[in-house]
DNA sequence: TATGAATGAGAGTTCATTCAT
DNA sequence: TATGAATGAACTCTCATTCAT
């Protein structure tokens, strides 16, 4: 009953969560059922309620798992790109740092992709475990477009609407993230590239731009 | 689908597939039971399944029907863009046609919209139900993909990547939908111009840059 | 249950017994899993299981240890009312000594109450576990009944049928100590007095009458 | 399918509720599972979810099928009575009209008394589903009470907590219900006899008494 | 056509119990 | 002694589907 769990407990606990990925990634969030999960893990169903209490901790943990691997993945990088002092310059590392997410950890990122839509399908208020990846959302979306307002302001960024082109960013790569899940022969650099491109146009300064050749198309 | 049904039976059909409808938007799609949409229907559960044998065939009656209804709506103005003749002015149409589309039918769209993310949410082979909407899609970022490509080789659009820049396009517009079905205090017109702008500049020739005064931002 | 348990043994037994008496007073009989108990004493559920093979074991426990302390506070009391030489101060005897026992422990005599109504929704042969209380209170009632039929023999109480008379004191104890569990702020004393009177009037004999004034009533 | 032939030309719904009184009667409230009932009435457990979408509403129809029962049984009974008139013969006619119930409907009645015990051993808010049957017995009890008091007012019955008389018989009938469950070759009349004795001199006036001869003793 | 009834699989959850350490 | 872990049966409930009328 001590809140500091045994490794054992740990192991099973990661074990849980990673099949519930596994599951989520390859058949989807809805049929991702707790006999499923206990089917991947090797275990009765009983053990699953053993550690998750309800199936809403179980992807409150999952959800927990993927947002804790994707901020360790991203936010060095996204530091790197010193939002502060390079507005301009942070779109496009932050495309770049999400399509090298992407491209290493394929199943966690398309696994909350698809809790993600599962959410979207349903109207009213979301269910209380997928909180923390809804705020998570919320706030990268929240940061890109002060980001890109910082660079509006510093006129080093041009004219265009920050919290459109934030969410249309977004967008896009959730997008990807689940063409590649359909197709993982998809170059993902290419299209990262491709967004990267696609966007700075979009967002710089008209005076930028007679100095982008034009054979760069992909 | 046969083209000898009743007329009663064509209207009991409609009001069903009206129903699903409504029950898709207001509640998604997972939780649009059989039950559920007889229930909106105010006949019993057996009719559904007098008309569809299957809930695939009434999905599938469902995506014919706000498929029809969209092309009904888009196409002319499609046509009416002259993309052949005007390749560099298809998108802001195209963008602007969906955006009114949306404000105007939000019900079928949005739950087209919550269905596709449903769909999405499943790993592997789509049911067959949702084919024609899947193609339907697909046939419309081609077209959008091509009619971008077409202004390109005539050096009317910049350089980009067509297929990334039509993908794009479609996640947000995607996304617009589920944001409004969220807010629909949101306002579209101003979203929708702010996307114009957007990708206009993203694909928009060097050369017609500078005349974009820094001012139009949304 | 064997005479050579270590002294932490016996701690622990009668702890978890002390927590099993806690969750049927406050839960009731049904809603007290083993769980929960072990929960309450701040152990593992395996301890539980360990001190009680199976929970019939610990349900016995409970009734050993209620009976116990029913019998430690009743008994002298019962024996100085001296029921062989007046039985007919045996009833108010009685009834004060249990209800003054329902004041003081209350947990104990609801909890046990409890189970014995869950016992009660159950038809057939009643658990082994159980059967102590059962012949507890089987005991008790034929005592009481004992003593008012001695009292009829010696005329000092009226007539009337004593086994009736026995299980309606009985049953109306049962029912005041689920009233006093659902409303502690009961005045025991008070309802006491009325069943003293009340039983008292049902079994004296009819010369005992007249002498009672009309205003004693409560 | 059902061996029980009688059933099936009732309603299914009659005949579930009519199963589940059976089964708590036989089994008890608390082993009265939907799957139990189910195999009682012959059918799959999914028909009683298609009748009552809730176990809570199939306890509700229980319950309202024995208090309408009930009623029709014994008001005629009480009103026969004339309370208002002859308030000092009303408990004799209450008690003698219960038992008859008792003795002429043991099922329902024994199963409601189950369901009622369940009920007593949860601590807090009852279910809502039971609401009725609480309510019917605490109208109950109120309506003996005042009855009492009445008699008491016209100086026809004695001096007693009216009250506490009234929870008493209560008391005494449940019990009596519950004894007679357990063994069916009590003599419900003599017991039924023996009540009304104990509580007519617990309630009579005190010039009633000589008159009562010694040898009434059952 | 239309319906109510019935089905059976599968969902999440609870729980007493067993077992290895 | 004590524990966490695991089990498996039973529970209520949901749902698409089948069927007789």
């Amino acid at each position: 009953m001590s809140t500091n769990q045994t490794f054992t407990q740990l192991k099973r606990r990661d074990q849980l969560v990673a099949c519930a990925i596994d599951a989520t990634f390859e058949l989807g969030f809805q049929r991702s059922s707790v006999a499923e999960i206990a089917r991947r893990a090797g275990v009765s169903k009983g053990v699953v309620t053993y550690h998750f209490p309800a199936k809403e901790e179980l992807i409150r943990a999952v959800v927990a798992d993927v947002l804790t691997s994707m901020v360790e993945f991203l936010e060095p990088r996204m530091r790197a790109a010193q939002p502060r002092l390079f507005p301009e310059r942070y779109l496009a590392a932050y495309l770049t740092a999400w399509v090298e997410y992407l491209r290493t950890h394929p199943r966690p990122v398309i696994a909350l992709v698809r809790l993600y839509n599962s959410v979207r399908d349903e109207a009213g208020e979301p269910a209380p475990a997928v909180r923390a990846m809804l705020d998570a959302r919320a706030t990268d979306v929240a940061l890109l477009t002060e980001v890109l307002a910082l660079g509006q302001a510093r006129r080093t960024l041009g004219a265009f609407s920050a919290p459109v082109v934030a969410a249309t960013v977004k967008a896009a790569l959730d997008d990807l993230m689940l063409q590649f899940a359909a197709d993982p022969g998809l170059d993902l650099e290419a299209y990262g590239r491709a967004l990267v491109a696609l966007f700075e146009r979009a967002t710089a300064t008209p005076e930028a731009f007679p100095a982008q050749p034009h054979e760069e198309e992909t």
